[in-house]
DNA sequence: AATGAATGAGTCTTCATTCAT
DNA sequence: CATGAATGAAGACTCATTCAT
């Protein structure tokens, strides 16, 4: 009751290991058969402790997607990679950014497919992800986008806009995906290119072509 | 046994607009509160019945959400309108097909809203609203894409992923929207231009401009 | 509301009929699935009617079970036949009584089924079936050994026992049927005989006595 | 994880002397107001539990059903003082086989007026009744009876028949007594030795014979 | 810190019964 | 009288959460 406690590094990273270890699970869990169906019971089976344990790491089982949510936002960080290609050429910027977030899809797409369902319905998750995940690179790409624009590398276009339409294309392929797409799934390595590509040059045929 | 032979149509009619009004109840309740957490009880109550009453037209819970699946299928008539857009301008075809999604979207975004997130979650239902709405519509972008692209009228792009990226595109902004992206909201009457040219114009300057 | 009454024999020869067809109906449900598991809805179904229309005839799904205890009642009337064995000899009183009774259950078979798992349960349907069914024979039969006791036709034994081991015979054998046996069944017809000479030169006297 | 291990068969007892409580609340319940009207709520406060404990030892209100049955099934091992009866004089046998089914029937009284009108109700328990407690016995008897014609000690009779009254007997009295007959409650005691007297002498063969 | 049995509030669903047509 | 849609009380069962060990 009072002699260990988070002083001790070999018990907080105990802590956080358990932590981890539950939030594998959960995402797992979630993802497969949605946050209402899943148990905690089956949680626990997955992450290979007791259901009580789970209330020793997490306040309460919406405490879980939260957890997973807060995991989620760290992968986020926008990457010097990412940072270095503001600078560049727009449409390496694109492929940089198309590529970029693919790629942190693929490596969150269960804890996105955890977490995504719920977010539709539970305002407070709502809230917190719009902020965390769209606003975000929303605010992000419109301002490049406007920058651009008034440097001449773009053409004028309605910036904000443009912003959803580019990040409503992430969301929108990861639901494909989820749902099942077969295309997507196969591609998906090439979804980066096509997409910069679409949007830089659009469809119609240049002049030479 | 005799006399209500004639009234049958009427019964019929009474019944088809009690599935109405039930389904509406759900739609809004499972909108608002997203499928597990709406009770039958309280959508018994918004629709102004008993509870027992949605036992009568529907086999479950799960029935609801089927029902408001297939009115949102039916609604999903590519109309006239559409189909003479495959004919003429490739600029004109995408914005008449983003107008005509966005439309959709707005007119069926209670439902849609109350069906995605357990769409992402049921396997089951997962399937055939792939298949209803997500395919039928892919599946016609890319076969336009393609002949469009042999006519020369189109870039030579990969179409079923092109395909994939406008259908996403869709989806994406829906979610943003359910998400309560506040310049969607207030700008989704422009979205259909910016969108169309956005996909044939691409962001690149023109040579001129 | 006030025209036509049971003074009309016809209407009241309809009445008769519909309750029989419902009583008919009801007993066959209630044999199959038992009195709980069956519904007033496939009652109903089974007779041709609607449901509401068995409340015209009866005042509750309780009161289709005692309208089948009733006409069950009507059946038992101890007949001359019986009645007449009475007088003679010992052995064919016996015979009398056990085909009589095996009679009966075949006919009330479904009735029975019916009646009696309900009425193991139900206490108030317990004290009437126990008094229209059991007493009526087992006093019966208790006094026609005692009479035939006293005359040195029958050893002396112990009355009220017998004619409970007599009567117990009636009720098992039944249970015994509708559980299914396969011998019984078979040999149904050969049952009053058997009975009757292992009840009768059990309590034949001795030579000696 | 570890420390538990040792306690593993404390736990085992445990659980099973919950399982006993529950199960004796159950068969209590519904000995009294039938399978279909107890509630689950009711046999948890009998046994002092809350309802959600049952469904930790029980899948459902079916299960304790087969609970009670499987805990009959346990009581009739046909123990060694009937085996030995086996051998012995054939009077003596059907004493010693009648007061051992009316002890087993006083002891058991209330899980069969549990079991027995679902029994007779549901088909699949039915089944497994029939076979547990009919049919063993049915064909003990039977055996003897067939062993001891061929030896002469019973007069040539329908052997399957004569089992299936005897057993019809058991039967038929114990409903008896759940319908509240009073000679037979007050005479419980004697019953044994009438019966054995009706049947046995009923099988001994005549002088003559 | 880990366990897992106990809890009981909460929900879907059934079905006897009523009553307007 | 017949109908069958509407009713709503009742009940089995689930599962997040607690807490004694």
């Amino acid at each position: 009751m009072s002699a260990s406690h988070s002083q001790d590094p070999i018990r907080a990273q105990l802590a956080e290991a358990r932590r981890t270890q539950l939030l594998d699970a959960a995402a797992t869990v979630f993802a497969e058969k949605g946050f209402h169906r899943a148990t905690t019971r089956e949680i626990a089976s997955v992450a290979g402790v007791s259901e009580g344990t789970i209330y020793n790491y997490f306040d309460s089982k919406d405490g879980l997607l939260i957890g997973i949510m807060t995991r989620l936002a760290e992968l986020e960080s926008l990457d010097e990679e990412l940072m270095e290609a503001l600078q560049g050429d727009v449409r390496d910027f694109f492929v940089a950014m198309f590529r970029h977030r693919m790629g942190r899809m693929q490596q969150g797409q269960e804890m996105l497919q955890a977490v995504l369902p719920e977010v539709m319905v539970n305002p407070e998750l709502r809230e917190r992800f719009y902020r965390q995940f769209v606003l975000r690179i929303a605010t992000l790409v419109e301002q490049y986008v406007k920058a651009r624009v008034e440097l001449g590398h773009i053409r004028p276009v309605d910036a904000p806009l443009v912003a959803r339409a580019v990040q409503g294309m992430f969301v929108g392929l990861l639901i494909l995906r989820i749902l099942g797409d077969g295309p997507l799934q196969e591609g998906w390595g090439d979804v980066p290119d096509v997409l910069a590509t679409l949007v830089f040059d659009g469809l119609r045929p240049r002049e030479g072509e």
